[in-house]
DNA sequence: CCCATACTACGGAAGAACCCGTAGAATCGA
DNA sequence: TCGATTCTACGGGTTCTTCCGTAGTATGGG
């Protein structure tokens, strides 16, 4: 398929942002930050994301909009397979239940998450 | 709580390999890693993540067995809070939905998380 | 027109990650 | 005993990541 689609902590941090926003400029996303940054070195995690082919940006008056150009879902994917594969030993449901012990998933997601299953099973062909 | 406990994806190969095999010496690693390191570089590796406090090593006849001081089920908490929040939103649900999508999902699998959930619904105070 | 303000481009420093060669110690087989 | 093999320690080169300062360009207010 493709490539690995990896982000070190401060680009995924930036690229964050850009899949909550849909859009922003350097100073949304330096603003959208967690930690302070100075702007030029937002100005540089864009440029640098940019370069990878990750992002992609167009004017807005005098300055840039960036915005993503790899979509959620599919870092989402690689992500997932990634933690799947290297943590839990390739196993799917050994994550899952991992993930569904968690205490503080409430009683409404959980039911949530039992009628999306519930769904999947029934769509069986 | 813990600090991020984040792995760069060369380090993150290897320990995957000690949680997988419980303990290994460096020629096991690099055996069992799929790209073809030098010893050497498989050696580095491992000393970077004892140095970390990630790995701890004890003599074996005249070679080295490494062994994580981190459980998977730790990093695992780590690297899915990770993914949720940064790639879905922080919604649990959201990386729920996108996860038991993946068409690679046995039946067998998607029930035994089923029966899973059940027991976790069950199982409140 | 001129100055403050708001941007971007550029370059580079510092540290992390990655990769390996060489040297030297220990061991094993002949 | 001696050479081949198997390790580790050490050091260094290269690239990636992170962070920012400076310089230059455009804009808007006065």
């Amino acid at each position: 398929m493709d490539d690995p689609l990896y982000f070190p902590p401060r680009e995924l941090a930036v690229m964050s942002i850009l899949w909550r926003m849909g859009s922003a400029t350097v100073a949304e996303v330096k603003d959208a930050l967690e930690e302070p940054l100075a702007y030029t070195s937002v100005l540089s995690a864009l440029q640098t994301l940019e370069e990878k082919g990750y992002v992609t940006h167009e004017a807005e008056g005098r300055a840039y909009r960036y915005r993503t150009l790899v979509d959620a879902d599919k870092a989402g994917d690689s992500a997932l397979a990634r933690v799947r594969e290297s943590i839990f030993h390739g196993s799917a449901e050994r994550l899952f239940a991992h993930f569904v012990a968690d205490e503080k998933l409430s009683r409404t997601e959980l039911e949530r998450m039992r009628r999306l299953l519930a769904e999947r099973l029934g769509d069986e062909t």
